[in-house]
DNA sequence: AGCACGCCGACT
DNA sequence: GTCGGCGTGCTC
């Protein structure tokens, strides 16, 4: 197992070593995963460590070990830097990440992002990697009671915590969420010497490694008794080569009796690293199917895209998108390559996760954030070894380390969900795809019912006259020779390697700074072709849209949150033996809660937002919980400022739309489906399959379930209120609506019964509601963007908001004066500022938020302020993030 | 992010 | 005079 075992590799890095420390000492450059650090920083390499540039490392930083890259050798350190300050490289983490097209990514969206590269950097890997260490306290001995009796509030309040913890142990960040002046409270302990301080090394994910057993006997076994004998046939029937805790469930044997096997040379007992990774239910094997003209067209176009180009494919809701997909991968995947599939949110993979895998059964892999660390980890390194396989993933995903990409998807490309908002980078995963997908030089499909406005005006103006006729657009061919090799293919054939090879050191390129920018006008861009799939499969016709006049329900003295339609709908229902969705805007309970008697209303004291009334079931806690900062408290029983026990609760969140049903239609079973009850891991899954099987009769649900869900039983749709998601402060408010209902409405319908959808709403005519009723995308998108052209706004312009932040009120607002005013001293023709303006809600968990909006024309190559010297404008109390193309402006 | 250093006000 | 508060700056 160790040891004797003295590969090739070994003595090669032993070489290496030698010859390191023979030739002049060299120093080695590296890039520290810490907040406030953007140079570089000089280690000394000690002899048994091979490093090479882009091997992920560990180093002491100040007194804590971070996560490192190492960038180059340098023949000598700084001269301005002492000798003895130099430390030495601590341990290499993993290797060979870092291929040069990959390297030029991470460069991109730190440039354009206006993020250290090193934030870049943190979004590719799976978390764990970058490991830091942690300051933690712990009581010493045993606690005699009454010694704190000295002892400030806050050193009692920490020594009570400790005490009521099994390992008397807890991490110093921990303590100071906790309790008020904790370090002072911990410095008084220390002291005291009641507790100790102690900085734990980090705790990085390795590889799990498991006992493995494989049969080295060559069939003719003697001096062996039966039992022995009968594993060894088992052993053989498996394969020859199993995990040991499996051979010694399936022959209910104990492990001494393999160790016997073992020194009789038979089996070879071995540690193997195991891959944790998330195990699909087993899925029957699916065939390809039948397409329609216009999904045949689309999957020809996409087979033969040349180098970068791009695809919009415009499917209206049940056309048969994934279906394209698959069929575009397969030949992806026997050409040896990959592909990597984007979706929204986790809500939907279950389904189209459980479809690929019945395509491509184990070459399917997902890779999200609600993954365990390890499995992470795993499923990261294995993407390394670049067996051809395909990455359903969430918007990180855009960096798994695949190589030889052959094609990325993008589904459901309009939600913004694939913007990140915070931490930074703030990047858009379709703004990456794109650098990806040139920079890999492999085709990019964006798929959606509804297009965001970016994809619908580049693939106007580029491809749709030339993929009408369906022919592949011209430039397709003519681009190939050009790009391909332009591009930048990797120059090595096996760029990933998973285990530590010698191999010729990436060149990292020189430029590891953000200084550079890039041009903020689009560049000369890939073919964008356009395709439409205008029809269900099957010619199902899309769900008839039914617009209900709320007013006109009160009016005619309905007061119901329900209208008469959507009650008849749901009356009968179950008597058609069929499935409904119930779409609300919000989760929760009810929007606010306020006093009848006095008009208070209750309010996060941390933010300034009303807070929700949750009620689950009888008998559960009734609790007032915070959407911003999930703060919650239980539901008092009377007012906080008058006393009057006259509470009411308004709006309907998911959980009032759910009491309701029970209260008017007992006999209907329903499933809530937001992000209260699918939290836990699986939830989505298990939630749906419960559906699917009818063991419910309605789904209720937000926005989630608006994402591809393809549930074929479902004919009736009831939008309870559209209005909530109308009137959004926002520009993109009517985009954002319109795209929600579509989809909603798109649910209905998927199997043999057109369905039926009821939209209720208070604005009948409304230009989204108009459009959502009769199906009408281009007409609806056009409108739109004539209204952004003619202020500026994206995609016509481009934008890039400034959000400031501090607990205390002043220091914010004075620092967005002070910077607007300077912004002002470089004011252009080609953009203008909006602000400075406190957010739309004022104070989230406790810090006050203001914003500055930079509108830029994209016509004009603009000259964009210094934000060196923007930065150097906040004091220390004041975070100020830049956010480039933002999507979310509250 | 941590942590040391160093400058100010409240106490011995 | 000293202690201990917290603001400022450095970490190879």
């Amino acid at each position: 197992m160790v040891g004797v075992n003295l590969t090739g590799r070994s003595v090669v890095a032993e070489l290496q070593g030698y010859y390191q420390s023979q030739t002049n000492q060299r120093w080695l450059e590296v890039l520290v995963d810490c907040p406030g650090t953007q140079e570089v920083y000089t280690y000394k390499l000690p002899a048994q460590l091979t490093v090479q540039p882009g091997d992920i490392l560990s180093v002491p930083f100040g007194a804590n070990q971070v996560g490192a890259i190492a960038l180059r050798f340098v023949e000598h350190p700084p001269v301005d830097l002492s000798p003895d300050k130099i430390r030495a490289v601590e341990d290499v983490v993993s290797r060979g990440f870092f291929p040069p097209a990959y390297w030029e990514l991470l460069n991109r969206v730190a440039a354009y992002y206006y993020t250290p590269l090193i934030a870049a950097i943190r979004v590719a890997l799976p978390p764990g990697l970058l490991g830091r260490s942690q300051r933690r306290i712990k009581l010493v001995g045993e606690i005699k009671p009454g010694v704190d009796a000295f002892c400030t509030p806050a050193a009692k309040e920490i020594l009570a915590l400790l005490q009521a913890q099994p390992n008397k142990d807890y991490s110093f960040i921990y303590l100071q969420r906790q309790v008020r002046n904790a370090y002072r409270g911990v410095r008084e302990l220390l002291r005291l010497s009641l507790v100790e301080s102690y900085l734990e090394p980090p705790r990085l994910t390795r590889p799990k490694l498991q006992k493995a057993v494989t049969l080295v006997s060559t069939g003719l076994e003697r001096d062996i008794t039966s039992r022995q004998q009968e594993i060894l046939d088992v052993l053989r029937r498996q394969g020859g080569d199993i995990w040991l805790s499996e051979l010694l469930r399936l022959c209910n044997a104990s492990p001494s009796t393999l160790k016997t096997l073992e020194q009789k040379g038979y089996v070879v007992i071995e540690e193997r690293e195991m891959l944790r990774q998330e195990q699909g239910v087993l899925q029957a094997a699916d065939e390809p199917k039948t397409l329609t003209a216009a999904q045949s067209r689309a999957v020809e176009t996409i087979t033969q895209l040349a180098g970068c180009d791009r695809v919009l494919l415009h499917g209206v809701t049940g056309s048969g998108k994934t279906e394209v997909y698959l069929q575009a991968i397969a030949p992806i995947l026997r050409q040896g390559k990959s592909a990597l599939v984007l979706v929204p949110e986790i809500g939907l993979t279950p389904q189209l996760t459980d479809r690929f895998r019945a395509r491509f059964g184990s070459k399917v892999c997902v890779y999200h954030s609600a993954l365990s660390d390890g499995e992470r980890y795993d499923t990261w390194r294995q993407m390394l070894l670049g067996e051809p396989q395909v990455v359903i993933g969430t918007r990180s995903a855009i960096f798994a380390p695949l190589p030889r990409l052959g094609l990325i998807i993008l589904d459901e490309e309009h939600d913004s969900s694939f913007k990140q908002d915070s931490p930074i980078p703030t990047y858009h995963a379709r703004t990456v795809a794109q650098w990806r997908a040139e920079l890999e030089n492999c085709p990019l499909v964006l798929g959606s019912a509804t297009p965001s406005l970016e994809s619908w005006v580049i693939s106007r103006e580029q491809g749709r006259a030339g993929s009408r006729g369906n022919k592949r657009a011209e430039g397709a061919e003519g681009a190939e020779g050009t790009e391909g090799e332009r591009n930048l293919k990797s120059p090595h054939p096996t760029p990933y390697t998973l285990h530590p090879t010698p191999h010729t050191p990436h060149p990292i390129p020189e430029r590891t700074t953000t200084n550079y920018q890039l041009p903020i006008t689009n560049y000369q861009l890939p073919t964008t072709h356009y395709l439409s799939l205008p029809e269900r499969i099957q010619s199902r016709p899309l769900p008839p849209v039914e617009v209900v006049d709320m007013r006109q329900e009160i009016q005619e003295g309905n007061r119901s949150i329900f209208s008469r339609a959507l009650l008849e709908a749901l009356q009968q229902l179950q008597a058609r033996g069929q499935q409904g969705i119930l779409f609300i805007h919000r989760r929760g309970h009810s929007t606010f809660v306020s006093c009848r008697s006095c008009g208070n209303v209750l309010e996060c004291p941390a933010c300034d937002v009303s807070l929700s009334y949750h009620h689950t079931e009888e008998g559960a806690p009734q609790l007032l919980r915070c959407h911003y900062c999930n703060y919650s408290q239980s539901h008092p029983r009377n007012c906080p400022e008058c006393g009057s026990p006259y509470l009411k609760f308004f709006g309907s969140g998911t959980q009032r739309v759910a009491q309701e049903i029970t209260r008017l239609f007992p006999q209907l079973q329903f499933i809530r489906f937001d992000s209260d009850t699918t939290r836990t891991k699986g939830a989505h899954r298990t939630l749906l399959t419960q559906f699917a099987n009818r063991e419910a009769d309605l789904l209720i649900g937000t926005q989630m379930l608006t994402k591809g869900l393809d549930l074929p039983q479902v004919t009736l749709i009831g939008v309870v209120a559209a209005d909530g998601l109308l009137h959004l402060p926002d520009y993109r408010a009517a985009e954002r609506a319109f795209q929600t209902l579509t989809q909603v409405a798109g649910r209905a319908g998927r199997g043999d019964d057109p369905g039926r959808v009821i939209l209720q709403t208070y604005t009948p005519d409304h230009p989204v509601i108009q459009a959502v009723r009769q199906h009408e995308y281009e007409g609806f998108v056009e409108a739109e963007l004539q209204q952004r052209v003619a202020l500026n706004y994206p995609p016509h312009g481009r934008l890039i908001l400034l959000r400031l932040s501090s607990v205390e009120a002043s220091a914010v607002e004075n620092t967005a004066g002070a910077i607007a005013s300077y912004l002002n001293n470089y004011i252009t023709p080609s953009w203008e500022i909006l602000g400075p303006a406190p957010a739309n809600i004022l104070r989230v968990a406790n810090r006050y938020r203001w914003q500055i909006l930079l509108k830029i024309a994209t016509d004009l190559q603009p000259v964009l302020p210094d934000w060196q010297q923007v930065r150097s404008l906040c004091p220390n109390n004041v975070s100020l993030t830049i956010d480039v193309d933002p999507l979310n402006l509250m």
